[in-house]
DNA sequence: GTAGGGTTAG
C-alpha cells in the first residue's frame, strides 16, 4: 500500500494536474496493492475528495479491485458502481464477473437484466461470464434466452462464447444440445474439446468421453493434460483399464508426470479399475500430495473394500499434517461404517465439528449412514435433523437405517413424510421401504408398496425388489406363496432370491420347498458353501440327521470349503480382524485356549450350545469343539478381553449370523454383563442383559 | 477483461 498511498500524498496532489496519479499502468499501482477493504476505503475517499471518481478509468479500476480481487467486497463494488453516471459495458462486465466468481450468480443474472433494461449493449466479454452464471445456477431457461441474444448480437461464432455455451448446456443437463453446439463449430480449440469432455464428465456420460476421445485421436487433434484428466476419470468409472494404461504410458513417454492433477487422476483410475496397489505405488511416488490426492487414494481403498487401509492412510495423512476436507471425511466415514468402527467414526464427527466443516449433503448422508450401520440410529436421526440440505439419498439412508435397526414402522412413516415433501423416491428408496416391511413383518404393506412402485412411481422392480418381496413372504412363513411369486417373476430369479427362500425354509421348517430352492441353487452354480449348510440345516430342523449329514457329504465331495468367518471388532477405538481358526491375532491364543474353561461357566448359566448345527459341525470335523461357531467364539473371547465396564462390544460379520450365534451373544451379554451389538447382514441385534432390544421376529 | 481439469454418500 505504501506506494499507492504515497501517490495521494499532499505533494503528489499538488502536481496532479501535470502528473497523473494513474500513470500508464494504474492497475499495478492500485489493484495489486489493495489487500483489504480498508486499503480500498482510503483510496476511495481520496478519489471522491479529489473528484477523480468521475474519471471512468479510475472508477473502473476501483470497481475491478473491489469486485474481482478482494474477497467479500461486492457491496463495496456496488456502491462504487451506483455513482458511475452512465456505466459502460466494461463496468457491467466487471460486476457480472465479480458476482459470478464470488458465488452470487443470481445477482450476476439480475445485473445482466438491468444492463439490458438500461439499453447497454452486451459485448463479447459479457456473454461468457453470464453463461457461466447460468451454468452455476443450472438456469437452463435463462441460458437459452441468452443463447438467442448471442445469435442476435452476431456473437454466435465467437470461440469464447461457444465454449461457454457448451459448458452451460452440459451443466444444465442438456449434453445433447451441448454436443450440437460442439458439432456446429468449424474451428475447435483444445478448450472446446475439453469443455465437451467436462460436460460429459459432469453428467456421468462416461462412454461418450471415451468415444469422443477416440474421435479426437483419429482426427489428429492435439490434446493436453486437461483432456487426459477427463478421459482418465471416465476410464475409472467404466473400468477401462486398457485405455487408462495407454494414457499412463503416454504420460511416461511425454514426461508429464510433473502434473499433480494428472497423477491424481491416474491414481483414481487405477484404484477404480481394481488396481489399488498400482494406485498406491503412483501415490507414494508423487513428489507432492495435496488434499485431493490423499482423498483419491483413501476413497480408492474404501471403494475397493479395503477399509482398514483407508483408515490407516487417513491416519498417515494426519501425521503428515495435510488438512482433510469434506470429501476426505466422506470416504473415512464410509470406511468406518463398513468396519463398524463406532468410536473412530464418533471421533470423525467431532473432528468435523471442530474444524467447522460444512455439513454438505454428501457428508451428512455419509455420517448418517455410518451411525445407522453401527447401530446408533438415534444419532443418525440427529444428523438428519441438523442437515441444511437433503436429497433422495439422505432420505433413503434414513429409511434403510431405521429398517435395519428394527424400526420398520418408523421407516415407513419417514417414507410418507418424504412424499409430503415431494422428494421423488428412486429404486433404492424402495429397497429400503421393502426391507422395512420384511423387517417389521408388514406383509400387506409390502405387497402394496411392491405394486405401487411401478404403478404410481414408474419404477420397474429390479431383482433386488423381487428378492425383498420373497424375504417378506418367506419370513412371514408364507413359503408356498413366496415360491409361486418366484415362479411368476418376469425376470430370471438369481441365486440370492433362491437363497432367501431357502433361509426361510430353515426357519419355518419347510423341507419340500427347501429342497426345490436348493436344487435351483445347485443348477444355477457355482455352488456356495452357505447353501449346503442351509440345506443341511433345513433337514436338521426337522430331525432328519442322515439327510443333513448327506448334504454336508456332498459339499465335501465337490470340494466346497466353508468360507471362514471373518469378524471385525472395535475395542476402545481399535479395529481387530478375527478369522475363524485364526491364530495370528494377538488375542487368538489366549481366546481359544480359554474357551474350555469359559464353557463351564456358560454351562453353569444354563446354556446348552449343542444345537443341531453345532452338532453337525462337530461330527464333521473332530478338531471343532462343540463351540463351533465363529461368532460364538468371539462372543466368548470378548468375555475374556478386559474392557472397561459398559464398553459396547460390536461384532460385524460378513456372513449371516445363525440363530445359534445369536443365542451365544445373548448369553454372553448376560453372563458378562456387557452390551453386545451384532451386525448381521446390516441387521442389528442389541443385546443387554440377555435381552435383544430389536424387534426382529426371527 | 472473458472459457476447460483431479477426490465424496444409499
Amino acid at each position: 500500500m505504501a506506494v499507492a498511498l504515497s501517490l495521494f500524498s499532499a505533494k503528489s496532489l499538488t502536481t496532479a494536474a501535470t502528473v497523473s496519479p494513474f500513470p500508464d499502468n494504474p492497475k499495478t499501482l492500485i489493484l495489486e496493492q489493495c489487500k483489504t477493504i480498508k486499503d480500498l476505503n482510503q483510496i476511495h475517499a481520496h478519489v471522491i475528495k479529489t473528484g477523480y471518481l468521475f474519471n471512468p478509468r479510475v472508477a473502473e479500476n476501483l470497481l475491478e479491485s473491489s469486485a474481482i480481487l478482494l474477497p467479500g467486497s461486492m457491496d463495496y463494488a456496488l456502491s462504487i458502481f451506483r455513482v458511475i453516471d452512465e456505466p459502460n459495458p466494461a463496468a457491467y462486465n466487471i460486476l457480472i464477473r465479480g458476482f459470478t466468481s464470488k458465488q452470487f450468480p443470481e445477482n450476476a443474472l439480475m445485473l445482466f437484466r438491468q444492463m439490458r433494461e438500461d439499453g447497454v449493449l452486451p459485448d463479447k466479454y459479457t456473454f461468457p461470464c453470464i453463461l457461466k452464471a447460468c451454468s452455476r445456477l443450472r438456469a437452463l431457461e435463462e441460458g437459452e434466452q441468452i443463447h438467442a441474444q448471442i445469435a442476435k448480437f452476431g456473437l454466435g461464432s465467437y470461440g469464447f462464447v461457444q465454449n461457454t455455451l457448451i459448458h452451460m448446456y452440459a451443466n444444465c443437463g442438456e449434453v445433447e444440445v451441448a454436443r450440437r453446439v460442439f458439432d456446429g463449430m468449424l474451428e475447435k480449440e483444445i478448450i472446446t474439446w475439453n469443455a465437451m469432455f467436462a460436460g460429459y464428465t459432469k453428467s456421468g456420460h462416461w462412454e461418450e468421453v471415451v468415444n469422443l476421445f477416440d474421435i479426437m485421436l483419429k482426427s489428429d487433434v492435439e490434446f493436453d493434460e486437461v483432456t487426459l484428466i477427463s478421459v482418465l476419470t471416465a476410464c475409472g468409472r467404466l473400468g477401462d483399464l486398457e485405455l487408462g494404461e495407454w494414457i499412463h504410458e503416454y504420460i511416461e513417454a511425454k514426461n508429464l508426470k510433473g502434473s499433480l492433477n494428472l497423477i491424481t487422476s491416474l491414481v483414481d483410475m487405477y484404484a477404480k479399475c481394481g488396481r489399488v496397489d498400482t494406485a498406491r505405488k503412483l501415490f507414494d511416488e508423487m513428489p507432492r500430495r495435496d488434499v485431493v490426492a490423499w482423498s483419491a487414494m483413501i476413497s480408492g481403498y474404501s471403494q475397493s473394500n479395503q477399509c482398514k487401509q483407508a483408515l490407516s492412510l487417513f491416519h498417515e495423512m494426519q501425521r503428515q499434517n495435510v488438512a482433510p476436507n469434506e470429501v476426505t471425511m466422506v470416504s473415512v466415514l464410509s470406511s468406518c461404517a463398513v468396519l463398524g468402527a463406532l468410536e473412530m467414526g464418533k471421533w470423525v464427527h467431532s473432528f468435523i465439528k471442530r474444524k467447522r466443516m460444512k455439513l454438505t449433503v454428501t457428508l451428512g448422508t455419509a455420517l448418517m449412514d455410518f451411525y445407522a450401520k453401527c447401530g446408533s440410529v438415534e444419532y443418525s436421526i440427529e444428523v438428519f435433523e441438523k442437515m441444511p440440505s437433503k436429497n433422495v439419498l439422505t432420505w433413503t439412508v434414513l429409511i434403510q437405517g431405521l429398517a435395519s435397526n428394527g424400526q420398520g414402522r418408523r421407516a415407513l412413516e419417514v417414507f410418507s413424510v418424504m412424499q409430503e415433501k415431494e422428494i421423488q423416491p428412486n429404486d433404492v428408496t424402495f429397497i429400503g421401504v421393502l426391507s422395512a416391511c420384511s423387517h417389521g413383518g408388514l406383509v400387506e404393506e409390502g405387497r402394496s408398496f411392491f405394486i405401487s412402485m411401478s404403478r404410481d412411481f414408474g419404477i420397474e422392480p429390479r431383482i433386488e425388489h423381487y428378492g425383498c418381496m420373497v424375504d417378506i413372504l418367506g419370513r412371514a412363513g408364507l413359503i408356498e406363496e413366496a415360491y409361486q411369486f418366484i415362479k411368476n417373476m418376469p425376470i430370471e430369479p438369481n441365486a440370492i432370491v433362491w437363497r432367501t427362500l431357502l433361509a426361510s425354509c430353515k426357519v419355518h421348517k419347510n423341507v419340500e420347498i427347501g429342497e426345490k430352492s436348493f436344487h435351483q441353487l445347485v443348477t444355477l452354480g457355482p455352488a456356495h458353501s452357505g447353501d449346503y449348510i442351509l440345506m443341511s440345516n433345513v433337514y436338521a430342523s426337522v430331525g432328519r440327521w442322515e439327510d443333513a449329514l448327506n448334504v454336508r457329504g456332498q459339499m465335501k465331495e465337490k470340494g466346497i470349503k466353508k468360507t471362514p468367518g471373518c469378524s471385525l471388532i472395535e475395542l476402545d477405538g481399535m479395529i481387530h480382524e478375527f478369522f475363524a481358526e485364526d491364530s495370528a491375532h494377538p488375542h487368538s491364543k489366549e481366546i481359544y485356549s480359554a474357551i474350555e474353561g469359559i464353557m463351564s461357566r456358560i454351562k453353569l448359566a444354563g446354556y446348552v450350545p449343542n444345537t443341531a448345527e453345532a452338532r453337525l459341525d462337530a461330527e464333521e470335523d473332530e478338531k471343532e469343539s462343540s463351540v463351533s461357531h465363529h461368532s460364538e467364539k468371539l462372543a466368548i473371547a470378548f468375555g475374556l478381553i478386559r474392557t472397561s465396564p459398559g464398553t459396547t462390544i460390536r461384532i460385524s460379520k460378513n456372513l449371516r449370523v445363525c440363530t445359534d450365534c445369536h443365542s451365544a451373544t445373548k448369553l454372553i451379554s448376560k453372563v458378562f454383563n456387557r452390551e453386545i451389538v451384532v451386525r448381521d447382514h446390516n441387521r442389528f441385534h442389541h443385546f443387554r442383559e440377555g435381552i435383544c432390544s430389536c424387534n426382529d421376529y426371527w
